[in-house]
RNA sequence: CGGGGCGUAGCGCAGCCUGGUAGCGCACCUGCAUGGGGUGCAGGUGGUCGGAGGUUCAAAUCCUCCCGUCCCGACCA
């Protein structure tokens, strides 16, 4: 490709509403354009990396079996009513009526859509077990789009769907999703993780997700530093070990004005954040045998001063609202005698369920459901019931790993992939059946496997760029090379070599870009390190009398003279080529 | 959805407080020079100042409403 017939559109100067490094880079190297919130032109730049990566996905689920079919973006009401979503999912479901005024939705996942179509096609046990995807565009009306393509509304995903006559078939496609994943984020040239995770709102038994690392992730995920122990922290297990001391001194109330969080109030009596309770009151569920408009009963939610209450955690218990919804000050003041602050286990007349580490403390202080006033030197079974126990907490960097090997290390990560156990969760309520060995009509198990594909670009520059701009994993560079004569449009010596080069260069089968503007040479390189492409080939008259090309990769600090009678096979060495 | 910021040329911004000819840098076009790290000089193109209403002789500027967009808290590839 030639620079001067190919959309550059670069930019110097940082664009103001561009907060993460890769939407910055990514605007700035003329790879995307903002449509509107959320939605994005991938400008020719930009759609060649997401091409690649599109690719290298396709390639290696064509190699584990996986079948590649397409279905709409524009999916009927009537079958997410089947599967009971129409009404579950939120406000990211965009709905929409046609000229008939029949609803339809723009699709932001397609499960319903392939039982359906799966539920038509197979009829017997032995087309199993299959596995379909498509990589296809997903809308997302996300409450606060951010970070350029790194969660928009439109975005590109591979998903892939498996059927299943047993447990144990899904169980292995599972795992072969599980290598496929690892296979495709190593090829693309990540440092990724796979971690359990919560297989939160698309349901099932079991998922992982596959996390790209780096500080701007949006998730936590823990690790532990002895094992391969690793967790998406939503999900990881709190251990807490150790016994309860004995009870020390007596319980004694103290007046503490004004003092209502939990630095407040460990401050105002001397204590550590970790001999402080702090309560937390959550609705619960009505009762299944309540009346008609029963109010929902409260729930008391009691966690250690320096830990924080995990909200997944929390919704799993029986009886507790999911997702969590806070009572409100009137509610507490209500139910506890006193507001938020001051709210404490001793006499409380609802139903409390205590973190474990919580339930080890010994003459620790607490709200004493009156304002201002909390308790200290209180202690477990001497001055109030041993409550529930549940995991309600965050882990934190430190704690044991749930494993028992080693602790438990914090980083962040971007989540790419996913991997879910479905079960018959929609087989059944779509009533997917084939027949299995007796004739007899089985519901079919069902798996689900997905990869932000347009989210791969941004995390891979995240993970690779530098003052100068991107630094492209040699596997999704827009182009391998880029060819850089200087004084081109002037010396007959540079563009007659220039042009042989260029023409082996692509009949060798190399992406390069031939850098043919008539821009100055300060110009040129600042365009190409913006750009991320891996390795420069300069071609000058001051090399030519010498006889050399100047090639430096994106990553090193100086360059390095190949004459010209070796550049190819010094070139085809450094792109893989051999 | 709650809280805050910002909307002036393709991009980055000034002007608004104190109403009176719409500006600067980058980019773009023309010419000349330059030619190894975003080059210099000269000349140019491009804006219903987010929209609607109001106040006023006069509104980018003051007032009201609306829209868009970004950032901080509940969801996901």
């Amino acid at each position: 490709m030639r620079a001067s017939r190919f959309l550059i559109a670069t930019h110097k100067e940082t664009p103001a509403d561009a907060e993460v490094i890769s939407h910055q880079l990514m605007l700035r190297a003329g790879l995307i354009r903002k449509l509107a919130s959320g939605l994005y032109n991938w400008l020719p730049m930009g759609l060649r990396v997401l091409r690649k990566v599109e690719q290298i996905v396709r390639e290696e689920m064509d190699r584990s079996g996986a079948q590649e079919l397409l279905m709409p973006v524009v999916q009927p009401a009537e079958l997410w009513e089947e599967s009971g979503r129409w009404q579950q999912y939120g406000g990211e479901l965009l709905r929409i009526k046609d000229r008939h005024e029949r609803d339809f939705c723009l699709g932001p996942t397609h499960e319903e859509v392939i039982t359906d179509l799966i539920r038509n096609e197979l009829k017997s046990y032995k087309q199993l077990p299959a596995n379909f995807y498509q990589i296809q565009t997903k809308f997302r009306d996300e409450r606060r789009p951010r970070f350029g393509v790194m969660r928009a509304r439109e975005f590109l995903m591979k998903d892939a769907y498996s059927f299943h006559v047993n447990q144990d078939s899904l169980d292995e496609t599972y795992q072969a999703m599980y290598d496929t994943y690892s296979r495709i984020f190593t090829r693309l040239g990540l440092d990724f993780r796979a971690v359990q995770a919560d297989s939160g709102s698309i349901g099932g038994s079991s998922s992982h997700e596959f996390h790209v690392l780096a500080d701007s992730g949006e998730d936590a995920i823990a690790f532990s530093t002895e094992s391969d122990y690793a967790a998406n922290i939503e999900l990881a297990e709190a251990i807490a070990s150790g016994e309860r001391p004995a009870p020390g001194a007596t319980m004694e109330k103290v007046t503490t004005p004004g003092q209502k969080s939990i630095e407040e109030v460990s401050g105002f009596l001397k204590l550590d954040a970790n001999q402080v309770l702090k309560t937390l009151i959550v609705k619960g569920t009505v009762a299944g045998d309540a009346e008609e408009g029963a109010q929902a009963p409260l729930v008391a939610l009691v966690l250690r001063g320096d830990h924080s209450l995990n909200d997944i955690k929390a919704e799993k218990i029986e009886g507790i609202a999911s997702p969590l919804v806070f009572a409100s000050e009137e509610e507490v003041k209500q139910a506890c005698g006193a507001s938020v602050g001051s709210v404490g286990p001793v006499g409380l007349k609802l139903r409390v369920i205590a973190d474990r580490s919580a339930v080890l403390l010994g003459d620790f202080a607490c709200g004493a459901n009156e304002d201002d006033q909390h308790l200290i030197n209180v202690n477990w079974e001497r001055d109030l019931p041993l409550p529930e126990v549940a995991d309600l907490r965050n882990v934190h960097e430190g704690d044991a790993s749930p494993d028992g090997k080693g602790e438990l290390v914090i980083k962040r990560g971007i989540e790419v992939g996913h991997i879910f156990k479905l079960g018959n969760k929609y087989s059944e309520a779509m009533n997917a059946t084939v027949l299995d060995e007796n004739g007899k009509a089985s519901i079919m198990e069902m798996g689900c496997y997905g990869i932000g594909v347009s989210r791969i670009v941004a995390s891979a520059i995240e993970q690779n760029h530098d003052d100068n701009g991107i630094i492209w994993p040699q596997a999704i560079a827009p182009f391998a090379l880029a060819l850089v004569p200087l004084n081109m449009h002037k010396s007959e010596t540079v563009a007659e070599l220039t042009e042989k080069l260029y023409a082996d260069l692509q009949a060798a089968g190399v992406d390069v870009l031939l850098d043919d503007r008539n821009e100055r040479p300060g110009f040129k390189f600042a365009d190409m390190e913006l750009i991320g492409i891996p390795h420069r080939l300069v071609i000058s008259d001051r090399g030519i009398k010498n006889g050399t090309l100047e090639y430096k990769g994106r990553r090193d600090s100086d360059s390095t003279d190949v004459t010209i009678d070796e550049a190819l096979s010094f070139l085809r060495e450094k792109l893989g080529l051999n």
